[in-house]
DNA sequence: CTGTTAGCGCATTCAG
DNA sequence: CTGAATGCGCTAACAG
């Protein structure tokens, strides 16, 4: 054994005598190169690298430089494999086909994510997935597999399968957004319901009295919660919200543009629209126009999230800013804290909301005897 | 070692009798597990997932069901270890700082290329960095570190460091965008000379002789490219193009807000800009209406990329569409092509790009006598 | 303070 | 067709 050992070393070893760095075609430098440079011992290398304190300056600095001068780097696969952790986070992105384009928000989300991730020393492996199910197959799958040490959800829907087999399965995860019914489930989110009820507010504010919403796909948990936010909000001001003025489906400028359309062929067309993302504002604009209405003269319009392009439609766009970014920033946080063995002070983040009224928004038309 | 075999089987494997699924707390199934259960050895179990041919179909089975009953996942750590593969492909995002937001082409980009290392069973390991230093820092550990077999670069400069290290590590990596004076560097790209030029030739065509340039960073490729492209296309229409006429900075919309404000003020304004990007057109769009132009009568605008926003601008813009998500698709396929060990068909991609006339290009207005 | 010994969980020789 | 032995590169007891 002792034999082979010098065999290699010779071979890979011949770099060495130049002074050059040893990049050999196959084979990288590895601990033991280092260690016998240094004239240590692998573990001495291995504590010298951990800052390990029992270990004289001396002797870290000879290893330090030998590792130096070899151009070594730690194999990462080998020490997950000893340490039973990857130091990464998983990720996926659920991308349903009607999607066109990655949403705004989730690329802001995922930077937020992936920032925290990266100051901590932790890298981010990212899925993609066509399917909800796959979506949920292939989370499962980076944990088990080990190539992941945590997850981040993106979003959560009510009763989510996802989340009931992390949590048996003892995986630890963050949800991006809020998670009813499972105390125990770690998550951040804003408060959907209070953004929607300060949008419905300054509707009334303006003197609207027939809103209309137009939302995302029903099965998410943000969905409900701003649809009840409006709800609840008339409810509150003696109004109601007839279910042919709600009009969900998914988050795409195309589903607004078509439900507005429809809406505003009714009888008695509402005087505002609550559009749940800001592209879906930005359909539900264009279809307005298209019918020859003017905004906001005619009609009112708010959007969600405040995407960058939301303050470059014509007019501006009236809209409650979602810290996305913030939110990634927090889950990560969340998430990491637990991996590292800290206990995060707060099992729930909620991040304040902010409502920017722009140019879509005014006063009711004055409406005539119909 | 038989003895204290079956002691930890015993311990871990209790929940067998139940016929449950053996989920402790800790410590995972290993391939030992399955191949206790399956009564071969460790081996047997390995060549039954790699779907070896010298190997019985009753044995097969068995392991395979073994495998189900434990709810068994080979860890991928150790596969990687010892296979000195990852099958992961690192990617790292570069924000500067002055960067509001993910830009809409590399998130579609991303997706390309995440979809296709999913379909050929890779991850995606992805990593932001604020400078450009630390991009390629990153980038090289991912590598050293055998986190990643290859990388994807989202972006290539003129005399790329980066490039230069790769290629001398002998890393595999693909650039996302020209690379010149290199010919052995994998890339894909579209042929933004040529969009440049069909840009100039469809303003020239409405009459346009006064034209004026908004741009990105100008260390990039792409942006030179594009810049060229402009150029060249009006010195063959005996035109030239005034330094003051270019401005180049960073990709975003205050960018191009900013430079038309300065543009527009000039003495002899020009009659239509150029945006190299959507974004910037958004900026260049909003600093014109403010100045009280109505567009495209008094001024026309070009796009590129083809951002889901540009037809949501008012007037919708007029673009280059650039194929984002398939230039993300292409590069991955090139990389996983070489990591797999099949040779690309060619070293350089060229996907082709398309003019959408929309709403922001018109004839010039009639000018004056100055 | 440092070296020796043992694995982490798997794939892969080499023998049957 | 299958099993036993070996090692991927590193960290972590355990001894000095």
């Amino acid at each position: 054994m002792s034999t082979s050992g010098r065999a290699s070393a010779r071979r890979r070893g011949q770099a060495s005598a130049t002074g050059s760095r040893a990049f050999a075609s196959e084979g990288r430098v590895t601990i033991r190169d280092v260690a016998r440079l240094a004239q240590v011992s692998p573990s001495t290398v291995s504590r010298a690298m951990a800052g390990n304190p029992r270990i004289s300056e001396a002797t870290r600095a000879r290893v330090l430089e030998a590792m130096e001068r070899l151009g070594y780097r730690p194999n990462a696969i080998a020490r997950s494999l000893v340490t039973r952790t990857s130091r990464t986070l998983g990720i996926v992105l659920y991308r349903p086909a009607d999607e066109a384009f990655a949403h705004p928000f989730f690329a802001e989300a995922l930077r937020g994510v992936a920032s925290v991730a990266q100051a901590n020393g932790y890298s981010l492996l990212v899925t993609t997935a066509e399917t909800y199910e796959m979506e949920a197959q292939q989370c499962l799958a980076m944990l088990e597999e080990r190539r992941a040490d945590g997850a981040v959800l993106l979003a959560s829907r009510s009763s989510d399968p996802l989340v009931a087999s992390l949590l048996q399965r003892q995986h630890p995860f963050v949800v991006l957004g809020r998670v009813p019914d499972r105390r125990s489930v770690y998550w951040v989110n804003n408060d959907n319901f209070q953004a929607a009820a300060m949008v419905v507010l300054h509707l009334l504010q303006l003197g609207h009295r027939e809103l209309a919403v137009v939302g995302g796909r029903p099965e998410l948990v943000v969905t409900q919660d701003r649809l009840e936010g409006v709800t609840s909000t008339l409810q509150e001001a003696g109004l109601g919200l007839a279910p042919e003025r709600i009009a969900l489906g998914d988050f795409t400028w195309e589903h607004g543009y078509r439900e507005t359309s429809r809406l505003l062929a009714q009888g008695r067309p509402p005087t505002a629209i609550v559009a749940m993302d800001d592209v879906l504002a930005a359909g539900v604009i264009r279809a307005a126009r298209e019918r020859g209405l003017e905004i906001p003269r005619d009609l009112s319009v708010v959007g969600f999230n405040d995407d960058p392009m939301a303050q470059l439609l014509t007019p501006p766009l009236t809209t409650v800013r979602i810290p996305a970014r913030e939110l990634g920033e927090a889950a990560a946080r969340q998430l990491i804290d637990r991996l590292d063995g800290r206990i995060p002070p707060v099992r729930h983040v909620v991040l304040p909301v902010e409502l920017v009224v722009r140019g879509t928004t005014g006063p009711p038309p004055a409406r005539g005897v119909s």
